[in-house]
DNA sequence: AATGAATGAGAATTCATTCAT
DNA sequence: TATGAATGAATTCTCATTCAT
């Protein structure tokens, strides 16, 4: 029993040791460029054993990805912020994961990856229901509650989950943070008008 | 005179057989799996010539890329559309926009392509701007024209393009078009709350 | 341990095969014309093993190079040789010496190489300091022992490293061998009247 | 014949310009990394125009060896330096050819250069030889006035000529000039030994 | 004589992955 | 579990050379 144990923790740092090594690598010299040798190296073991814990190179990538995404999303399931009074929601949650997005400035170009088998596929979709249903279940809560009219909060929550990932990428991977303000706002905007603002067409602007 | 009209055209339509081709191999055989031998072959053309038209192979994707993105986004520039009834608008650009991404159903898997160097971030940045340039003008002109009331045009137009790209994308490149109807019905009515529809945060919802 | 000395022999064996493959095919091919996989199944292992032991194609033929000069000049170390009357030894080493470069004429296209890389440049310098070490000790221990007046021994044993090796390079490598006998002797003259002979402007014909 | 004349020149002129392209760019770049469409834009042609002129890219090598070889050798056919007196001929002929090498320096790379085709190695060799007859020459020329006795003047020009050579390109090339001093003193020393100076194994250092 | 677009053979090298120990 | 030597497939890109104009 305590042996399983240790060795579950063992297992679980050797594993953890290699997403660092290559989270670290992947940042600094880009997926193509770092080689299983120089993982390995990092992480302290030898090539074999790097394939006693993942199956190959673009496994570890997509599980780097993963951790990212839950770390850089983790405020959607954290109860302080859903218990805010719900005209600071949106900010809040945008804010701190902007805020969590750009301490992992360095490793955001591991954040978008394309599953390449349906095994890689599924655990990425995966990743992405979960955080799509956690936000969903917010809203048929908020819903139940009265706080929100009815609407496709399936829809929805797949939908703002795509923009905000996308923007994350745009605002963090590809133009390296450079317009973050730019971006955060926005979509703070964006989203407090969805849910709260009059809309673009105002009465005065829609019917003449 | 002629000559040089006809060497550039000869230029083109070199150029724009080593994309078909490579568009069309990208798609059967994915990026990766396809050789430039392969490409100058079904281009008709000998290796070294590709590499006259072309830096190296991912050149060829970004512009295989570029070409589709500009194909898929045509309708933001089409006068048609942006005549019709402001109410009519966003159904309109959305549906074109998802028949246009299932007419290219088969090569939706070059549509999000991370640049390399600079150079090819530069040229997928401006790609990108000018749907954004569009989208904002066209913000602008409903303003201008009292039909939409005042707000961050430039923001808003950056993130609506990428929602649009980033659902594309998930749903025609990831998902093979499997749940069409679920993301462009989805968008359709997010973008029209958005400009016409009340705030999901009803009167009665958020006031008690 | 014995695992070690094991180990060591294995690299030794696998280094040694690839450079008898390599000076074989050098020899019938020529360095351009032989490719590595070639090399490797001559040695009888897979193309990346031979990368295991050499960094690239031009280290494999520097250490051809290096071996063959080592069996050439290996006279200059002989003890037998440098223990004979002093008159019979200039005649002694530079036979043996063309024997050698005669015993090895097919590989002997592999004689003169450049050095590409400061590395490869300090490797050969290194092995030609050595003869001319070899040489110049021998002098210095000649003009103890008063066989030879003072001269500047280093000078000259550079030179004379240089002049055979330019000379077994044109004979052999160049020239095929074709007019061994007239180098040979040619060289064995100029030696021994160097430090024998009278000056080539003897008495008679330098005054009058 | 007028432009017969012109086009001569005009011939001599463009062969020149490649020559003057293809030393300068073996130079800086290296033979191997310096590519035909470097040389020709250098020397203000298209690339077809070059082979026009030359067989091939190791031909121009070949001529910019020649070329070089025939500077640095010039001196040998100097009637100046042959009227010295005897006793200065080696020191004055040895500083030119040095002086003229260090002019060359940055050149001196292509120096040695091995013949690829029979008719390459015989164009070398010619070289080599003309130099060699020179020498031989002057020596008959010196025995038959009893300046010298008689010796193999054939093979002491071929061994002298190599010695030098290889002394250059050692000196130049693998050295970059850095110990010139030495090499310069050293092999005049040697050759005034040759033919002035006592053997080294001195009358009183001989005998016992 | 001059051009330069087109050719296409060609090979070194890398590195993910395996497996005997 | 851990190792790391061995594997070998696999492909981009270069560039000397040609030849139609």
């Amino acid at each position: 029993m305590v042996m399983t144990a240790l060795a579950k923790d063992d297992v679980r740092d050797k594993r953890q040791a290699i997403l660092t090594a290559a989270r670290d690598l992947f940042a600094s010299r880009g997926y193509e460029e770092t080689t299983i040798a120089e993982i390995a190296r990092a992480a302290g073991m030898a090539v074999g054993t790097v394939y006693l814990y993942f199956q190959n190179k673009h496994d570890i990538l997509v599980d780097v990805c993963l951790a990212l995404k839950a770390e850089v999303a983790q405020v959607i399931q954290s109860p302080e912020i859903l218990s805010l009074p719900l005209q600071q929601v949106p900010r809040a949650i945008i804010e701190a994961t902007f805020r969590n997005a750009r301490k992992n400035l360095r490793f955001m170009n591991s954040f978008q990856v394309d599953g390449q088998s349906p095994r890689e596929v599924a655990r990425l979709q995966a990743a992405q229901d979960e955080v799509s249903g956690s936000l969903n279940a917010y809203f048929q809560h908020l819903i139940a509650q009265g706080q929100l009219l009815p609407f496709d909060t399936a829809a929805y929550a797949e939908l703002l989950n795509n923009l905000v990932s996308a923007t994350l990428h745009q605002c963090f991977a590809v133009e390296q943070g450079a317009r973050e303000e730019f971006y955060r706002e926005g979509i703070i905007e964006f989203i407090e008008r969805l849910f709260f603002g009059p809309p673009l067409a105002g009465e005065e602007a829609a019917t003449p």
